[in-house]
DNA sequence: AAGTGGTCTAGACCACGGA
DNA sequence: CCGTGGTCTAGACCACTTC
């Protein structure tokens, strides 16, 4: 492409970019091939070692992802907490996938903190949407996201029934909003007698407390999410690294 | 470079592989810039391009940072705990680093966690570094790091004393290993009667365990830390992915 | 065999930092 | 001003997947 701008942003990113709004329009489903990097590259009016870049930001960002001689794909849409996996603490080789389980919706209006976190005004209201958390067989704790009901004003039962409340993919395919963790926060507590109750624990047994914030692609802070974990037999992984 | 061997490994890598070599060999020392990347290329018999692309890889991988137009550098080596920031909890909004402080070194043998930990045989000499951490002035933790001592034989109190037991640094610079974080668990639970002698904890106060693997560049497992943190004030902050 | 991502080059120009 | 990292291109070839 020939350069008639200032370079302010570079050219790859301007192509990410329109990638990305290309996406943000449901133009290709989840797992569906995007159209090759060449393809891509005249489209956009770049070359292919430029599209490819614009491509690896994306692919960074967990939005694609690529298989080497088939093509380049939408990724699946991963619920934040799912990512994560869990230790069984007997040995701590045996890591289990955390599965959740849509419970409940309600409207509620912001506390201080929520207000905080989310950049809103306190007493604004906001969704509170709750889900158990699931390894193996037994209750491993109790997430609880809360999003501005300004920014999701159709959302309902319903919607997050389908799917089971796969906070990420509802964003992406319903707001076309593309949620990214920009900040976790980890304590331990002693839980109240509700989260007692809700996670059938013992008395005196300490949970943990995980914040998680979600931002937009511009920035803006979407969700946030806390979830408290019974760690009494399995330790939460956030992620492994692979070599 | 005109190619002549099967690619099996692509020339980037190979090239990461030789700079990352001569970084082991601490050709360089820490804030000092590379060759740029003309030279290292020539040096290196690869175009500014395939370069360029072998020390992204060693910038992913935190070794090395880059400031445009001024240069290459060799990455200060951070501490994996002092990585790491931690949350006023009053207020979200105010970060501090934390900071530590050696205070102990023993040789032990590896009990069942560490020896599974580290790949090692139960029994084996492993060394203990002792070390509090502190958030602004108020003690916040205490991590234990487990070594193998066969891989590090000339481990000492002097040498941890200097530079205060950074333990990235030592492993860097007197025995050219560069780490990586490999894994990280969190648990809550109630501290021993050391712990809440050692962090004047009070009673019935939970607190946060955060195990951490750490692996050499061949993948092979080198330090397990465990950290417990009195999250009573504040909260433990892995990262906060900025825009 | 055809089509895709992945690598590599040589050369060009831009934007920033420091002297 | 020069030297540095940062971007971009056009074209080539390789390695893998799919048919």
């Amino acid at each position: 492409m020939i350069k008639n701008k200032p370079h302010s942003v570079p050219l790859y990113r301007q192509a990410a970019q329109r990638v990305l709004a290309r996406l943000q329009k449901n133009e290709w489903q989840e797992g569906e091939a995007l159209p090759n990097e060449f393809e891509l590259a005249t489209q956009h009016q770049v070359s292919q070692g430029t599209m490819r870049k614009a491509l690896d930001v994306l692919v960074e960002e967990g939005l694609l992802f690529r298989r080497q001689g088939a093509g380049t794909f939408v990724a699946a849409c991963l619920d934040s907490v799912g990512e994560a996996s869990a230790a069984l603490l007997v040995d701590s080789a045996v890591k289990e996938k955390i599965r959740f389980e849509y419970i409940g919706l309600a409207k509620v209006h912001a506390n201080e903190q929520m207000a905080s976190e989310l950049a809103v005004r306190r007493g604004c209201p906001v969704w509170q949407i709750t889900r158990l958390l699931r390894v193996g067989g037994s209750l491993f704790g109790l997430d609880q996201a809360f999003l501005p009901e300004a920014r999701f004003p159709e959302l309902s039962m319903k919607l997050l029934r389908q799917d089971n409340a796969n906070l990420t993919r509802i964003c992406r395919i319903n707001f076309g909003l593309y949620l990214t963790e920009r900040e976790v926060r980890y304590r331990a507590v002693m839980p109240g007698i509700e989260e007692i109750k809700i996670l059938q624990a013992d008395n005196g047994v300490p949970f943990l407390e995980r914040i998680r914030v979600m931002h937009d692609t511009e920035g803006q802070p979407v969700l946030c999410g806390i979830t408290m974990l019974k760690t009494n037999d399995f330790a939460f992984c956030p992620y492994i690294r692979n070599i």
